[in-house]
RNA sequence: GCCGACGUAGCUCAAUCGGCAGAGCAACCGCCUUGUAAGUGGUAGGUUAUGGGUUCGAUUCCCAUCGUCGGCUCCA
């Protein structure tokens, strides 16, 4: 197989491919619906889209039939001819094309190329044909049509998606497809999606028992069963054991606050829409918190404060509600209802690299802990449009962030005038075991909150001074962290996280008493265990304890009994065999050295 | 919120044109007493998401609501 070599995606073999793809689509469907509107047609991460407006909605058969009819186009070898045109010439040719004029005016004044991204310079105008079918389009595209191969393109799916992003602009029908060079790509491409689908946290969640979501509680809102609560205790032990280590406090705080808090802190004029509806109580109105931030700058309000006491650490596994939109909501990973590991820490401006510094490491460090082991950090720096404090003020945590990515040896890009509006900050992400990346840590500097809240400390000097403030939650929300994890590890989690380690597999009824007693002694010695006395036979409870991904199968019969032994056969389907409790603990604590 | 699809037993799914709502797995009760991925017989399980409409008759057709899924927008 021919493989490129790296190079940037838009000068490779497949985005031509693909977008070329994307063109022959257009044509089929257009063929369909003489009178439809198209509008564009990218290639994308992994295929292609295009969007239209059609008069009716697509179904999975049109898009049968219009796969059909691209094979029939690719097969034959219409070549792909560009030509550069006046905007004139590109209004009279899409006379028709509501759409595609818009993105002729766009071009015209070099505001915007035709996917609305804004330009530096003025473009030139092009249009791309191919056998009957014409677009406005700056290419690049393969030579003709023959070159996507038939048997490795396959449209996948329909969704609305909105003209130009803007969903105050009309909905049209959005075509998802893909291409690759050769159907085996496309194979590896959809086993792919496949094994997505079969690791997918909601999947598992179920089938391992680990949380569920109630409709008689209310959507986007999670309940942890006793097997998921187990996994997510022993993550939040082991960061608070670690948090404990790093110097930080550790406070509690109530779910609502009084109205008048949520105006100080700017939530209200900013994020009401995504607040819970107050109530009401003796005239006064309470939120929800949708952060934690306010109580724990309340705390630190709560007396004066001395250079000496700083920094402070204020840590909370805080429960915040935010109204997400309906349609957003998605299993674990974007809900109403979550738990943050939230913290806020109050410094001295000379200890803010420092703090920064820090606090980058430590999360870096627990998230390796979770067996992450790529990152991708993201640096947004002040948007001069909204931004709290000046230019000037914005450069030493800036700065300062940026050092520590620096030391930090991690690979980071810089998101210019990305920030929000109270600070510069860093996100980072990690990539999962099938590649994909999750963002998990945010390092959130605060130019607002000490200002609104008046927060003060007393200098050496004897005077009154601001301090700075710093956000910062690692794993993110606890529910979206599960959600990563279940799909990272596919809900085999490494022994020190598996909520049962060891399942006892007694081969006869008469083996439980023996069974039981080896429970007892690997409980212990700490294990969580369980013991199978259903009266199956071995093979199903070793079936079961397989689907339920657990990490030690403990076989005892006849001869373990008598020699005081287990059977040890692992969830790889590794058998290692007879071994003592004592052999079973010592491997097991190599096991949990390991991180697995 | 928007576009589209969908909602039948705990789970996965059937039910022809509108005509008595079914299977496998799971659960429960037995029998088997088992050596590394499903032994076997039986029992129970349903206001077909909810509310309304059309019809002699609705899981099936229509409307609304709720929810789920795929996207879009949003994510402080």
């Amino acid at each position: 197989m021919v493989e490129n070599k790296p190079q940037r995606y838009e000068d490779s073999d497949l985005y031509r491919i693909r977008h070329s793809a994307a063109h022959v689509m257009a044509q089929a469907v257009l063929e369909m619906f003489p009178e439809g509107k198209y509008t564009i047609g990218p290639p994308i991460e992994d295929g292609f889209y295009y969007d239209f407006d059609l008069p009716r909605s697509l179904t999975p058969d049109d898009l049968e039939v219009i796969e059909k009819r691209m094979r029939q186009i690719a097969a034959g070898e219409h070549v792909f001819e560009k030509q550069v045109v006046s905007a004139e010439t590109a209004r009279q040719i899409f006379k028709d094309q509501p759409y595609k004029l818009e993105l002729i005016d766009g071009l015209e004044q070099g505001g915007f190329d035709e996917y609305g991204e804004p330009l530096d310079e003025l473009p030139e105008i092009s249009i791309y044909q191919h056998d009957t079918f014409v677009d406005l389009c700056r290419g690049p595209h393969v030579e003709n049509t023959g070159q996507i191969n038939p048997d490795a393109v396959k449209l996948l799916h329909t969704a609305g998606a909105y003209w130009r992003g803007d969903e105050n602009k009309p909905m049209l029908q959005r075509v998802y497809g893909t291409a690759w060079h050769s159907s085996q790509e496309l194979e590896e491409y959809l086993w792919r999606l496949e094994e997505a689908k079969r690791r997918d946290h909601r999947r598992l969640g179920r089938e391992l028992d680990l949380f569920s979501v109630s409709e008689e509680v209310g959507p986007g809102l999670i309940l942890w069963h006793p097997k998921g609560g187990m996994v997510r205790k022993l993550a939040e032990d082991f960061c608070r054991a670690e948090h404990e280590k790093g110097g930080y406090d550790f406070v509690y705080s109530p779910h609502i606050g009084k109205a008048n808090l949520w105006e100080t802190s700017g939530h209200l004029d900013w994020y009401e829409e995504n607040m819970y509806a107050p109530l009401e109580i003796e005239g006064q109105r309470y939120y929800l918190k949708p952060m934690n931030c306010p109580f724990h700058v309340q705390i630190y309000k709560s007396r004066i404060r001395s250079y000496r006491d700083l920094p402070l650490r204020f840590a909370e596994w805080g429960t915040v509600y935010r109204y997400e939109r309906s349609g957003v909501l998605h299993g674990l990973l974007r809900v109403r209802g979550f738990t943050q590991d939230d913290a806020h820490l109050f410094c001295r401006p000379d200890q803010m690299p420092e703090e920064i510094d820090e606090v980058l490491q430590f999360s870096l460090n627990i998230l390796r802990a979770f067996g992450f082991k790529e990152f991708q950090a993201y640096l947004s720096t002040r948007n001069p449009e909204k931004a709290a404090g000046s230019a000037s003020e914005w450069e030493a945590p800036t700065d300062a962030l940026r050092q520590a990515l620096d030391r930090a040896a991690i690979p980071y890009q810089i998101d210019e005038g990305e920030a929000t509006f109270y600070g510069p900050k860093i996100d980072i992400k990690v990539r999962d075991a099938l590649g994909r990346e999750w963002q998990l840590s945010t390092i959130q500097f605060d130019f607002n909150l000490p200002e609104s809240f008046d927060l003060s400390f007393i200098g050496e000097d004897g005077q009154e001074h601001r301090p700075y403030m710093i956000h910062r939650a690692l794993l993110g929300s606890m529910e979206r962290f599960m959600g990563v994890l279940i799909e990272h590890f596919a809900g085999a989690f490494p022994l020190w996280l598996a909520p049962v380690q060891a399942v006892l597999i007694p081969i006869a009824d008469r083996h439980n008493p023996y069974a039981n007693q080896v429970a007892q002694e690997l409980e212990a010695a700490g294990m969580r265990v369980q013991v199978d006395e259903r009266g199956e036979r071995m093979n199903a409870k070793i079936r079961d304890a397989q689907n339920q991904k657990i990490p030690y199968m403990l076989v005892v019969g006849d001869r373990e009994q008598e020699q005081g032994m287990v059977a040890l056969r692992l969830r790889s389907g590794e058998n290692p065999g007879p071994m003592t409790v004592e052999t079973l603990l010592e491997r097991s604590r190599q096991d949990y050295e390991a991180g697995d």
